[in-house]
DNA sequence: TATTGCTACGTTAACGTTAATGGAGCTGCT
DNA sequence: AGCAGCTCCATTAACGTTAACGTAGCAATA
């Protein structure tokens, strides 16, 4: 079946005698077309295995029905779920999905930025490297409608979705309190994004409503930026770097609140070479809900991130600014995370009470 | 800068007064233009921010410089890394990539291969479902260069990356043996795919070359597919669930291999509950070598699979049959994986020799 | 000076599709 | 019978780009 090239319009236009705008309407389902007709081009186009060329279509419709996705990193698992989302909302809208992997680095953003405006994508969801805003200025520039997820560049004035970091830093923090911590310690990415400062906001704000004392050095950054080729257990592996000197401090903290599930790794590590009992002699909380945390031992206390949600709202935004044009105000939409509470920050539950298969 | 609709050709050719075709060439840098008036052009292009429209070039080339990548999904740690692979080698020759999601379904695997067909992509690089295989006959009937991964649909003559999950398997059972195993249970996903039952050929071939028995019930199906928006934790509550029952049996093994890593987490927390240790009471052996095994209490001996080098190779394999056209012989290249030993086979190594950053 | 050959550019056509417009033939009404 | 109005299809143009070919102008050569 079907071999060879492709058959075109024109190929079936000529078999049956008929106009290349005859062939096209009745098989888009356009009316003006006698029934005869097109149940014959319907019947032709099955036989030869005609595909729609989507470039054509695309070039004169002035929109490629596709949405560009740009991420940092894959392998991050909220981003993995990010990709999942939007490209099951998207396909179900007809919507193809461009994707490309900027792993942090401008340059390569710029260059994904050149990239998505070259192939007329029909919109962008975009997690910036928060570094240059102009490739994405250019963007909006030409009317792509644009979503950024994540990480709010707000001199663009674009839409936004993202999760309320504060928040779930805030409520991390407070649960850890609500344990009993009173030393309590953040363990951050090293990266220049909003991210970051917002969640130390939320630990500050709880700390300051228990009226705890937040001393020098309770938050300390993580060396995580990478642009090579990744070895992965990286991030791991440097949380647990910066954990053993943690816990060479004279006096340790109750509580540790980490920037990823990835960190809370290293730390278990560190802290169990030391002997020391999680949650006992320390509580854990991660931020994702990596789909290993709940199966850690102990498991992971956690800010669930709605990586899915986030996705399909980013979408919505798009389909939604599509429909109505340009000029809509831009919609900043925090999404709130919630904390999945494990045991990593209490008293580990005797699991006999799963049912047996 | 830049604002309103975006520039064409003909605009420049129109302020300069110039052929369109002019135009073209010297932005393109091709001959027959002189000097003063490619300066000219390359000016007037920079000025009002040209961007060439893919569409349009695509079309009238026949390709559209673009990969399709079809994956099961993303979260799967291996694909994660797969994609990252594929779009930065891809991205290096100038190629995008068009992502599509399949979630083993085997619909859905049908219209991403003939939206694929629709965008005329340059080339296509699928882990197919391994149902049907006429979707991906298709692409190939009308000449699109495409490359399986890690599933191959032997029928249909195309060219294969994948581990080698047979000697993966083999190496990983000759390793627990070598340990001290003499009764070794495998715990695989319930796939209908060919890696499956590579591995556990592996795993025989192991076992028959030490003389070991293997009685019935010793590969266990582990429960995985799923086609819903996923809760992602899905697949180590499943490798749990089978594992408490695997620990009701009157004999335990002395050594586990699992399908993949996400089911060692369960199987660990179920050997937690017991009170059985690893890997003295019982070693276990992972496939994949996850972001998450090295840092896991004990770390994981597993089977590290060459994600990006699949990604990669089969990228070139793209290239190279673009490059000499069509009639090149299938290859099946099967890259080795590698056994990475680690504490959940081996006595737990004290980690002081880590050196203080 | 006529011929050749080169440079630098323009003209035309094409890729495959959709939209706008036009027109032939039939039906129905007065 | 004449005309309007409808159905059904054809014609034309357009989207933005590249490729093939044509040609004017000039310098070098015989």
């Amino acid at each position: 079946m079907v071999e060879g090239r492709r058959h075109t319009l024109r190929d079936i236009a000529a078999t049956l005698d008929l106009s290349v705008n005859t062939v096209s309407r009745a098989l888009s389902g356009k009316d003006g077309i006698g029934a005869r007709t097109r149940a014959l081009v319907r019947a032709e186009a099955e036989r030869v295995g005609y595909v729609p060329n989507t470039l054509a279509r695309s070039l004169v419709l002035g929109s490629a029905m596709t949405f560009g996705l740009v991420i940092t990193n894959p392998s991050n698992p909220f981003y993995a779920q990010l990709i999942s989302g939007i490209e099951v909302r998207a396909r179900a809208h007809g919507y193809s999905m461009l994707l490309a992997v900027t792993d942090e680095s401008e340059e390569i953003e710029a260059r994904a930025a050149e990239s998505l405006l070259r192939s007329s994508v029909s919109g962008a969801i975009v997690v910036p490297v928060q570094g240059k805003v102009d490739p994405w200025r250019r963007l909006g520039g030409v009317g792509v409608p644009t979503v950024l997820i994540n990480r709010d560049l707000p001199d663009l004035g674009y839409h936004f979705v993202g999760t309320d970091n504060e928040v779930g830093a805030y409520q991390a923090t407070a649960h850890a309190i609500a344990r009993g911590a009173r030393s309590i310690v953040v363990l951050e990415e090293d990266l220049p994004i909003t991210t970051i400062a917002d969640r130390v906001a939320g630990f500050r704000r709880a700390m300051a409503e228990a009226d705890l004392p937040v001393p020098r050095g309770s938050v300390i950054s993580v060396p995580t930026r990478r642009y090579e080729e990744a070895a992965l257990p990286w991030q791991p592996e440097q949380a647990y770097r910066v954990a053993r000197r943690l816990l060479r401090r004279a006096t340790l903290p109750d509580a540790v609140v980490v920037g990823n599930d990835y960190f809370a790794l290293g730390l278990y590590r560190a802290l169990h070479e030391q002997g020391l009992k999680v949650p006992g002699d320390m509580m854990v909380i991660g931020f994702g809900d990596y789909p290993f945390s709940e199966f850690l031992l102990p498991s992971l206390t956690t800010v669930r991130l709605p990586a899915q949600e986030v996705g399909s709202t980013a979408v919505d935004l798009l389909l939604e600014q599509i429909a109505d044009g340009p000029g809509t105000e831009p919609r900043k939409q925090l999404i709130a995370p919630t904390l999945v509470t494990r045991d990593s920050t209490g008293p580990a539950i005797p699991r006999s009470r799963i049912p047996h298969t």
